[in-house]
DNA sequence: GCCGTTTTCGGCCCGACTGTTTTCAGTCG
């Protein structure tokens, strides 16, 4: 039997959860908590758990002896014991229903043991001779809310979360609408899209009021607002596009941090905090950070503040994901967080030269400038993208625009590189001869990603070893939610960039975010190898991505001393010689 | 089920909204 992917692990011990809630008769027990503190935890890793001993996997924070038995066996039988066992007294319809808005254990236990309902087929019919009413705690309404949710079902499930690119696209949609009502003097995203997962369950947005009912009423109202799942006070609930769940959160510029931080998650990271606030007689919630006995607020207004009342430095909202990270602060392990500003070069960047390129070479110099870049690479496709490459030809045509253009600006160093396309046995463009008029060279898969993995992984060490090759480009060339990555042998081909002084890119795209993060915090552990943390922009309003690809690297626990272009030109150049010896 | 700067046993975060309750249970995040 293969070994399970840490999906199927995660995939596995979330059914272990919805079940465990079924025996348990609630939603929040110990063992639940344990189980999904397990599941984050593995999450974050990259390589496969199931391949681990029970040793290792205890090592793990938030992995016991417990679960890593129940890891084990089911890399060895294909299923865990106990799911077996609760799926002879729950069905698996009644997972089912667990998933549907508004039901929770209680009451689905309530359906199977009062009216013998144990799937969405007999809910409906329950609710269509109006026998669900006659359930305690269930009148009316219920009946009404849950039929609404049936409806809706799938769009809340797990099944069913949005891609960050997407998510991101409706959160700045319904800011901008939010902005425009006036009412608001601060609004931000929180949740998993301030995390930047890869998928987003619901979109979290914080205001800033005083306000709050206008603000409230003027979000429910919004254009593209196709249901309200609830609507109180301070927060409400509606899908926007039939597609995506958003929330809402108002609250008093005082709570500001409070919020932010609560909103913000994950659950994991705050219950972590709320115990050692709690250590230290004190009490955090969305509003302020107390003291229990006095009740006196001793921070509220920023995130910093608070953390810094925990004896804790700012941890960057990236990786507050409940694994550890909050220990290491404590010992000072984190990485100063990387910046935006710490950027100083963009290595990855199409014009017009590149078929699928839609800026001029002058807009998009003129776009890097701008930005306060000192350096850039310029990278059009190579001749072995037929449709979008430059032949030898152009290549040198380009060659003598980039002249030009240096004359233009002689603020900005210009390089004249290109995205080499990289074969499915690993060979590239051109010849050695060609390639070394180039100043630098990214080389990247933009097709095959299916081949076995020990292809996959000797043609990326052929690229890796490349002279011509300063940087592996999306080296998964997954697209989140769209197409997975093609699958390697990561160590292997860390440890041959880190050898051969070739950096990997973390590509800022959010339909990309390439590398992955646990892939990102796998290749930290390599002494030596370096990042590049570029846009591969193909238009000048995606040069703004590299807050993603920031954020992304931040995500991976990367420092700036270990960001390619965050060094200084004379010593990124230095990086690049040292590697282009032909 | 997990974990240890009070603990190898005994703790384990906090509040809003809803619907059904006349004071709260269930669900959600």
């Amino acid at each position: 039997m293969s070994t399970p992917s840490n999906a199927a692990v995660v995939a596995a011990l979330r059914q272990l959860v919805v079940y465990t809630q079924l025996e348990d008769g609630r939603s929040q027990s110990f063992r639940t908590r344990a189980y999904e503190k397990a599941i984050d935890a593995i999450s974050a890793r990259s390589e496969p758990v199931a391949e681990l001993s029970i040793s290792e996997l205890t090592a793990i924070e938030g992995i016991g002896d417990s679960t890593a038995r129940k890891v084990k066996e089911l890399a060895a039988n294909g299923s865990i014991g106990k799911v077996d066992r609760l799926k002879e007294r729950f069905p698996p319809s009644m997972l089912e229903l667990m998933r549907i808005p508004g039901l929770g254990p209680k009451t689905v236990l309530a359906l199977q043991s009062k009216l013998g309902v144990t799937d969405v087929a007999g809910l409906e019919e329950a609710i269509a001779t109006e026998k669900l009413r006659t359930l305690p705690g269930l009148g009316v309404k219920s009946e009404q809310k849950i039929a609404g949710a049936i409806e809706l079902l799938g769009i809340h499930s797990d099944e069913r979360r949005t891609p960050v690119f997407d998510a991101m696209l409706v959160a700045r949609r319904i800011i901008a609408d939010l902005e425009a009502s006036g009412l608001a003097e601060q609004i931000e995203f929180a949740g998993s899209l301030r995390r930047l997962e890869e998928t987003i369950g619901d979109v979290d947005i914080l205001v800033v009021s005083s306000h709050a009912a206008g603000v409230i009423e003027a979000f429910v109202s919004l254009p593209g607002v196709t249901a309200v799942m609830g609507s109180g006070s301070t927060k409400a609930s509606v899908v926007v596009d039939d597609t995506i769940q958003v929330d809402l959160r108002v609250v008093d510029a005082g709570a500001f941090g409070a919020a932010l931080l609560y909103f913000t998650g994950s659950k994991a990271h705050n219950i972590e905090l709320r115990q050692i606030a709690l250590a230290r007689g004190l009490t955090l919630n969305e509003y302020s950070l107390s003291d229990i006995e006095s009740k006196e607020s001793v921070a509220s207004v920023s995130e910093k503040s608070i953390y810094h009342a925990l004896d804790l430095p700012w941890i960057t909202p990236e990786i507050r994901e409940g694994i550890g990270e909050i220990g290491a602060a404590r010992e000072g392990l984190l990485p100063n967080p990387l910046m935006e500003s710490d950027i100083k070069g963009d290595l990855h960047v199409h014009t017009a030269w590149s078929g699928d390129g839609r800026s001029s070479m002058t807009e998009m110099l003129d776009a890097v400038a701008a930005r306060g870049l000192e350096y850039v690479v310029v990278t059009d496709h190579a001749e072995d993208l037929a449709i979008n490459g430059l032949s030898r030809g152009e290549v040198l045509e380009e060659r003598a625009e980039i002249e030009a253009q240096r004359l233009r600006l002689p603020e900005l160093t210009i390089l004249h590189g290109a995205e080499l396309n990289i074969g499915p046995d690993g060979d590239i463009d051109y010849d050695a001869e060609f390639l070394s008029g180039f100043d630098f060279g990214v080389a990247s898969i933009h097709s095959h990603l299916d081949l076995a993995q020990d292809r996959q992984t000797h043609r990326l060490l052929a690229a890796v070893a490349n002279p011509a090759v300063n940087v592996i480009g999306h080296p998964s060339g997954r697209k989140i939610g769209r197409r997975p990555g093609a699958v390697f042998d990561a160590d292997a081909v860390f440890s041959a960039a880190a050898e051969n002084g070739t950096a990997i890119e973390i590509n800022s795209h959010l339909q990309r975010l390439d590398l992955a993060a646990p892939l990102i915090r796998q290749a930290m552990t390599f002494n030596g190898l370096m990042f590049s943390i570029a846009t591969d922009s193909h238009h000048t309003s995606e040069l703004g991505n590299i807050r993603w690809g920031v954020a992304q690297a931040r995500k991976g626990w990367v420092p700036a001393a270990r960001v390619l272009n965050c060094l200084t030109l004379t010593e990124f150049s230095a990086f690049v010689a040292r590697k282009r010896r032909f």
